[in-house]
RNA sequence: GGGCGUAUAGCUCAGUUGGUUAGAGCGCACGGUUCACAUCCGUGAGGUCACAGGUUCAAGUCCUGUUACGCCCA
């Protein structure tokens, strides 16, 4: 890396600046935590990134977490501490094998054509070939990652931790296998966990049917979304209190159709407003219904196949899908004269997060995992303190969750993913999970005929491991030693259960300690229009192009400064646009700061450029001070996982103080050829403001710390910066000069004053004479006075007529504009300022009138109450006695 | 049905122990060829902090309720 010397292009170009540093930070192991660091005994700070599925292409989600993540890892490593992000791939299970069955599909095969084990082969080659991507990803958006530990959920390390964990609650009686009613993907052909179903409103209709009361004219009327179902119907149930059906309780209707006789049963769940009042009850294709059916023990039979097609139950119906089926059923009861009537009815149906596929409610035989033991100490250490949320509301989402869990379905019907390690003889039935991946022989009857559950487990099985399988577990290896409990997790709030609370549970029972001690939650970008990014909708803003107009840089501070935690936000190329244009000004100050530089000796001491403290004027003494209230600022909101108003008050400081007045008073010196003090403190606060910038925009910070003065090799490794003492006085004195300076631009622009001319006037500083005198030339140079016509006095502003005045705090500017001076202008704006200080007068009167604010109020609160009113009274007595003489 | 969030300038958003006259970016208006930057500079306009009560010496900020929009869970 070339440090210093070559001068910087005119136009910052984030393309050229942003590449090749991240592979030369990588190969000098910046990525890796740092070994000294480590036996210094410092805490490490760990990060277990959330790992993106290995077949996806990045989005903007990706952009924000990598953004927030690596501001954590990167200040922290400033600040010395060992730090360790650990990058990874998730294996996805079904969206994985849903890509290699659709690459299948265009040769014309599937799965089944090749077999289980060949297609296997297939999905790994598939995924072998894709997986490099999510490191040219991660490198293109500047992630330090510790790319040697990078792990695949599918590895050898992490499957073993699967089977581990496996066994561990199978043998504790934690994992069970069971028929119960779970959500079915009839595309994705497997269980889902509730979880992993969506809800969306859909419109629909509510069919009102009429079913035949046997033995009697009468008809009960029920009201169903699903006709369809009544094919698997095992009752008809009403309220107990329901005057409307109380007859009718205990007898049996005759099922059309299928020609089933059922009984009229009360059940107190069913809701007397709803539709007719009367239900009917399809056990086993519905949740509601599957508990009335065991309240009441129905028999629970199955009418639809594995892909959602009716079978042999639905009689002539078999093999229509539920679809055509449920328009099938609706004619027949039409034709039969039982349907009463169809209404217009919205309501919520839930659909495979994966495929968007209507997911049909199924008993079925699966494996599950026991919740209650699991989720009790996750709750606990939330209301211990052992774990806290970035935004803080989030616990109570959490709380609310785990005290209303069920158990978890988390066998899938797929061939990719970790086959399920449960094994059985076949010879005398034993049934045993394994931590080996191959079992040969039955450990009960040592028979070699056995055989493994076709099935593989949830992929969020493996990811709920992930802070332990990355470091190692179950080995007890050095890494998980000295990086086990992590730090932070990172992640959007939409997978707080899905994962958050998973690794919470696995890593409190097999390790008794809890991943991590804080959980922020990001949340989604949206478009500017507030609407979900997506494909079909092609509203989404491909970060790698914006990237490459605008600089990862440029990308990773929008979405960071733009967004608080928790919260969605919106984004736009306007708004990276306006990141970009920060980028560059920072460029263009440090090239100014390279020119003033220019040859004068630059002082420099361990951490980088000293700091000055001879010969310093009052815009080096403020900007000095403003930089260490910044710093403490920033600092202090970091710590508080406030980063985007950190990254916020870093720019605000670059841009608006540094840039648009220090630069700018600087250039007098600079100018006149006294540029040795004013070189000095432009290297040290550039320098120390590109090190509080490094972690939201890694690589131009690093470009531009390169050609600084600096101390070190890289700014990723460099410290990050410690406040100093406050200079009040200074930063009061100077921002009186700014207020004044503002002030007179604005007379002058009022007046109709060319930008360009030089005009005369007369300073009346009162107290801070001696102290504006001492800035005189930069007063001069950025109000564009003439330095041999600006008059600076003690006195109070002699108040002749044919001029313009400019004020801020006790100092008035008095500027004889002659020929230019429009009176009554000049009387109309004197008129304003004077309304102005009267109410502001008033204001501070009224308060100190409040006996309560005067009594009750702190001392200092007060006091600030009683410097306003004496200052109000004394602007107004000035622009009196100023109008008084322009009249 | 239960829970959570949001509501501040034309737009997008900050505003976290309650304390001067509520801020920014974009947009808008006017002006600018000052050798860091037009990806810029200067000046300005623009707000009933959703609504109604309350607590307090003091409320955008705390409490209660209402409305609108959004999300999660059932």
């Amino acid at each position: 890396m070339s440090t210093q010397g070559t001068e910087l292009a005119k136009t910052y170009s984030p393309a050229e600046v942003e590449s090749g540093l991240y592979d030369w930070w990588d190969t000098q192991g910046y990525f890796q935590p740092n070994d000294s660091d480590l036996t210094e005994g410092r805490k490490p700070f760990v990060i277990i990134m959330p790992p993106p599925n290995v077949t996806g292409v990045l989005h903007v989600g990706h952009v924000m977490f990598v953004a927030l993540e690596d501001i954590m890892i990167r200040w922290h490593r400033m600040q010395g501490d060992p730090t360790l992000w650990v990058p990874g791939a998730d294996h996805a299970g079904i969206a994985g094998q849903w890509v290699v069955e659709k690459l299948l599909a265009q040769e014309g095969l599937t799965r089944h054509d090749l077999g289980r084990e060949k297609f296997l082969e297939r999905v790994w080659a598939y995924m072998d070939d894709v997986r490099p991507q999510i490191r040219t990803q991660m490198k293109l958006l500047g992630a330090s990652a510790d790319w040697s530990r990078f792990a695949f959920t599918m590895d050898p390390g992490p499957a073993k931790a699967v089977r581990k964990a496996f066994k561990h609650l199978y043998d504790k009686g934690l994992i069970y296998r069971g028929e119960r009613l779970i959500s079915w993907c009839p595309r994705c052909n497997t269980a889902i966990s509730d979880l992993e179903v969506k809800y969306q409103d859909v419109q629909t209709s509510l069919w009102h049917l009429a079913y035949p009361v046997d033995g009697s004219d009468e008809k009960i009327i029920v009201a169903t979304t699903r006709p369809e179902t009544m094919l698997g119907d095992t009752a008809v149930a009403v309220n107990p209190d329901d005057p409307r059906y109380a007859h009718l309780i205990g007898k049996q209707v005759r099922l059309p159709i299928v020609d089933r006789l059922i009984p009229i049963i009360p059940d107190e769940h069913v809701d007397k407003e709803f539709g007719t009042g009367a239900v009917k009850v399809t056990p086993a294709h519905d949740p509601n219904d599957f508990e009335i059916g065991k309240r009441h023990n129905l028999p629970f039979i199955t009418m639809l196949n594995k892909d959602a097609t009716i079978n042999a139950e639905g009689k002539e119906f078999e093999g229509l899908t539920n679809i055509d089926g449920r328009k099938a059923v609706v004619q027949r009861f039409e034709e039969l004269g039982l349907l009463v009537k169809i209404e217009p009815y919205s309501h919520s149906v839930g659909h495979c997060d994966r495929c968007g596929t209507v997911i049909q409610p199924m008993i079925s035989d699966q494996w599950f995992v026991r919740m209650d033991e699991l989720a009790r100490p996750a709750y606990e250490a939330a209301q211990n303190g052992q774990l806290s949320f970035v935004p803080e509301r989030f616990k109570g989402v959490y709380d609310n969750w785990l005290e209303n869990i069920h158990d978890w379905t988390i066998s899938r019907q797929l061939w990719w993913g970790h086959r399920i390690p449960i094994w059985t003889c076949l010879d005398c039935g034993h049934k045993w999970a394994s931590e080996d991946e191959v079992e040969t022989a039955c450990p009960e009857c040592n028979n070699t005929h056995v055989v493994q559950d076709p099935d593989v487990l949830d992929t969020w099985f493996s990811s709920g491991l992930w802070p332990l399988s990355t470091l190692g577990w179950p080995d007890d290896t050095e890494d998980l030693r000295r990086f086990y409990p992590g730090s932070v997790m990172e992640t959007g709030y939409e997978i707080l259960f899905i994962w958050v609370a998973r690794m919470m549970f696995f890593g409190l029972e097999l390790k008794g300690e809890a991943p991590f001690h804080t959980v922020y939650l990001h949340g989604i970008v949206r478009d500017i229009e507030g609407a979900k990014m997506s494909k079909t909708k092609g509203n989404v803003i491909d970060p790698i192009t914006v990237s490459d107009e605008y600089g990862a840089d440029a990308l990773r501070y929008t979405l960071v400064t733009q967004a608080s935690p928790g919260n969605d936000s919106r984004l736009s190329l306007q708004k990276v646009e306006a990141s970009r244009n920060f980028a560059n000004k920072l460029w263009n100050a440090t090239r100014f700061a390279l020119r003033t530089i220019g040859e004068h000796e630059i002082a420099l001491a361990a951490e980088g450029p000293s700091r000055p403290t001879e010969g310093l004027e009052l815009a080096d003494r403020w900007i000095l001070s403003r930089l260490d209230a910044v710093t403490a600022s920033a600092t202090q909101l970091m710590e508080r996982y406030l980063f985007g108003e950190a990254g916020r008050q870093i720019n605000e400081f670059i841009w608006n103080e540094l840039c648009d007045w220090y630069i700018e008073a600087s250039k007098v010196r600079k100018n006149e050829g006294e540029g040795t003090v004013v070189a000095q403190v432009l290297a040290f606060t550039l320098e120390r403001s590109l090190k509080l910038l490094h972690p939201f925009m890694p690589f131009i910070t690093e470009r531009l710390w390169q050609q600084l003065p600096h101390s070190g090799d890289s700014i990723m490794i460099a410290a990050w910066p410690e406040a100093g003492a406050r200079d009040l006085e200074a930063e009061e004195v100077f921002t009186t000069l700014m207020d004044l300076v503002s002030s007179i631009r604005n007379v002058r622009v009022e007046a109709g004053v060319e930008p360009a001319r030089w005009i005369s006037a007369a300073v009346h500083a009162g107290g801070l004479t001696e102290q504006m005198e001492s800035a005189r030339r930069e007063l001069g140079f950025l109000a564009r006075i003439a330095n041999d016509q600006l008059v600076m006095t003690a006195d109070a502003p002699s108040n002749e007529p044919n001029t313009l005045s400019a004020r801020a705090g006790d100092v008035t500017a008095i500027m004889p504009l002659a020929g230019m001076v429009d009176l009554s202008a000049e009387r109309e704006r004197l008129q304003k300022e004077l309304a102005e200080a009267e109410a502001e007068k008033g204001r501070a009167e009224a308060q100190l009138g409040n006996k309560g604010f005067v009594d009750r109020a702190p001392e200092n609160v007060v006091q600030v109450q009683r410097d306003r009113l004496a200052r109000a009274t004394e602007q107004i007595a000035q622009i009196t006695e100023r109008l008084s003489v322009l009249s």
